[in-house]
DNA sequence: CAGCATCCCAAGTGATACTG
DNA sequence: CAGTATCACTTGGGATGCTG
């Protein structure tokens, strides 16, 4: 829809034509409501740099439960982000690595990341602000 | 943490070097989600055109209601993204516009967006291969 | 018009225990 | 090692009714 001026004027998240379909099936929304889970971004962030394998990532990100990271890796993967590779060894290992598709995506997604390091401080503030003339 | 290479391989979420304070302190994911809602975007990118009022915002996200809608304006505020001005007019009207910090955000983010749309088939094709293997 | 307050249900998430 | 299963809890979010 950013695409497509002629429709910015019609209602947002609903860009398609047809309106059967339920609420939620805005193409962007489909996609963007995945990857805005709460460890998403962190685990694509983790495989954009090398494969890794299970116990790998649950060690890189240390706060995410073990039923959790299982649920994103399959999100991720259902999605085409990431591959899963099974290595039949005793005990068995499996790796992680980001797809192309993954790549495509984390390219625009990192400079959001990059963002959000970088203005952290500034919102930080803004927040700090809003509080201070909301306890009046 | 991506443009800091020799923190990459610490744990991933908790750059910080504040050990005591909670385990969501990752600026990163401080910033991140907030935006991440599912509702910020569709405001953000709404707003990223001209400013809205209230109930134009209401009309260009029809499902959203009319709690979520308040909900995700005020904490849009809280972190800066957008500015909020009341006419005292009667009966009141209430206009939302984008602020400075909010476009620079905007500007990455619109990028993630826009990829959404454009690959969209893409990761349904992905979606239906997964389920079709996984029904075995 | 632009909200706020309340209720309530569904989904998301964590903790724990168990398995090939 | 890399999961799966279950339960309990917290949060998100819709519906409704009321207000300045």
């Amino acid at each position: 829809m950013i695409a497509n001026p002629d429709r910015a004027q019609k209602p947002i998240g609903k860009p398609c034509d047809t309106p059967g379909r339920d609420a939620g099936n805005c193409p962007v929304r489909d996609v963007i409501d995945r990857i805005a889970g709460k460890w998403s971004t962190l685990i694509l962030e983790a495989l954009a740099k090398r494969p890794y394998r299970f116990g790998e990532l649950r060690r890189l990100v240390p706060d995410i439960s073990q039923r959790m990271l299982t649920q994103t890796l399959r999100d991720l993967q259902r999605d085409g982000y990431i591959d899963r590779e099974v290595f039949p060894t005793k005990p068995p290992s499996v790796e992680y690595r980001m797809t192309d598709l993954g790549r495509s995506l984390f390219e625009p997604l990192s400079k959001v990341l990059q963002w959000a390091g970088d203005n952290h401080a500034l919102v930080r503030a803004a927040r700090e602000k809003y509080d201070q003339s909301e306890l009046a």
